[in-house]
DNA sequence: CGCCTGACCGAAT
DNA sequence: TATTCGGCCAGGC
């Protein structure tokens, strides 16, 4: 039988595939996300899908916010942050500092 | 269908 | 720097 495809949207997948290519050591906003899944605009949506459609082995705490702020991870942002910074990233008042310089926008 | 909620964004105040 | 507000998208009711 053909595989029990997931009821997941196309675009839901689009997202997690997205997250999965995301190295170690760098991040990628929630808008850069939606706007390699197709959906420049889509942001918010994807923050959504990390939260409800989260699937284990994908490297959620990689996505933060705008701006490199931290932004959310199930109320548990202390263990996102201490699992940033054990892949060399530096985290300073909930910001990535030089977010620039690690930003992962594709590729 | 409409209404509400969110791990959002960005400009304005 | 903090707060507010409008816009954005998908999903649940």
């Amino acid at each position: 039988m053909t595989a029990p495809r997931s009821a997941l949207s196309p675009f839901v997948r689009r997202v997690l595939i997205a997250v999965s290519r995301v190295p170690p050591g760098r991040a990628a906003t929630y808008g850069d996300i939606a706007r390699i899944a197709g959906r420049p605009r889509a942001a918010r949506a994807v923050g959504r899908i990390m939260s409800t459609a989260a699937k284990p082995g994908l490297p959620y705490h990689r996505i933060v916010a705008a701006g490199g702020r931290i932004g959310g991870y199930g109320g548990r942002i202390q263990m996102k942050i201490a699992l940033l910074v054990a892949e060399g990233l530096t985290v300073r008042r909930g910001r990535i500092v030089k977010f620039e310089d690690v930003r992962w926008k594709g590729k």
